[in-house]
DNA sequence: ACCTCTCTGACCATCTTTGACTATTGTTTG
DNA sequence: CAAACAATAGTCAAAGATGGTCAGAGAGGT
């Protein structure tokens, strides 16, 4: 634990078992432990990941700020991974339709959800060779995957 | 919040909480906030725009004025008839964001569904060059419209 | 030595603030 | 009434304020 990274990973952690969100700003917190600003992004991609639990936005500009919240981890989070790993980079229309019925099924998703999604994957909402389309398709489902991680 | 754009937009937004339309003097809020007149035009162009549901009118010169009231539509299916006009098929990411916003605001959307169809619709999960990402997620959104209406 | 994790800094991206210049409308003056 | 003047608001580009990225240097362990 002497390592600025842990030090920096330790404060947040303490402040965040008190609140349940916090907002912090680079620079100041750089400041406070006397490191370059990027290391605070250093401490957060490594250390505050959505494999971890936390949920990370931020804002650039003036009033900028970096804001974490924990974020509580399904149960299923190994079936989201292992469908990840199944689709890869191609899925077909009726492929995707198949995995929404499971997420409905595993209730990671409702039906109303899993209906706006599924008219987003169709092949009218994809303007694209049919390559491409399975590409996006893919593509489009890792997001939601992870994203329902996330919910 | 501790930039005056910020400050500024909740000024209003609190006033507009009680009247359904506030009437300004540019310069006189431009005092009131010790800022530039034009920082008045930002607030305005960033914070009440049309996705996020306000309509702004203003006239120059002598008794000139700006004008902000919040945009009711009841009937639901011409909000979203009035969103597929706006949107046309040119979207930005935030634009985009504002529009979801405004269906949760209008209930015709749950947060979950939005954040599902924020995730689709942001610049990582469209691979492709910013003009076609435009074009898609404007796509996109024209699908997720006609969907709502039968949900 | 080699590998992995950490740290740094130069450069990039985005949001905000400012001010000079422009456009429009109302009022006064010749 | 037209021209000048006054009073507003709009536009836009540059500067300021943040946060993000990435490649390479540094440090610690095997």
């Amino acid at each position: 634990m002497q390592n600025i990274t842990d030090i920096i990973e330790a404060y947040l952690k303490q402040i965040l078992h008190d609140e349940k969100k916090i907002e912090i700003k680079r620079q100041e917190i750089a400041e406070r432990f006397d490191c370059v600003p990027s290391q605070i992004n250093y401490v957060i991609n490594t250390r505050f990941t959505i494999e971890k639990g936390y949920f990370v936005e931020s804002k650039r500009g003036g009033g900028g700020y970096i804001r974490i919240q924990k974020i509580v981890i399904l149960d299923s989070h190994d079936l989201l991974d292992e469908m990840s790993r199944w689709i890869g980079n191609d899925l077909t229309e009726q492929a995707a339709e198949d995995y929404l019925i499971r997420l409905v099924n595993e209730q990671l998703l409702t039906r109303r959800e899993a209906i706006v999604v599924q008219s987003l994957l169709q092949k009218e909402s994809l303007p694209m060779v049919v390559e491409d389309q399975r590409r996006m398709r893919a593509h489009l489902m890792q997001t939601l995957l992870k994203t329902i991680k996330r919910l």
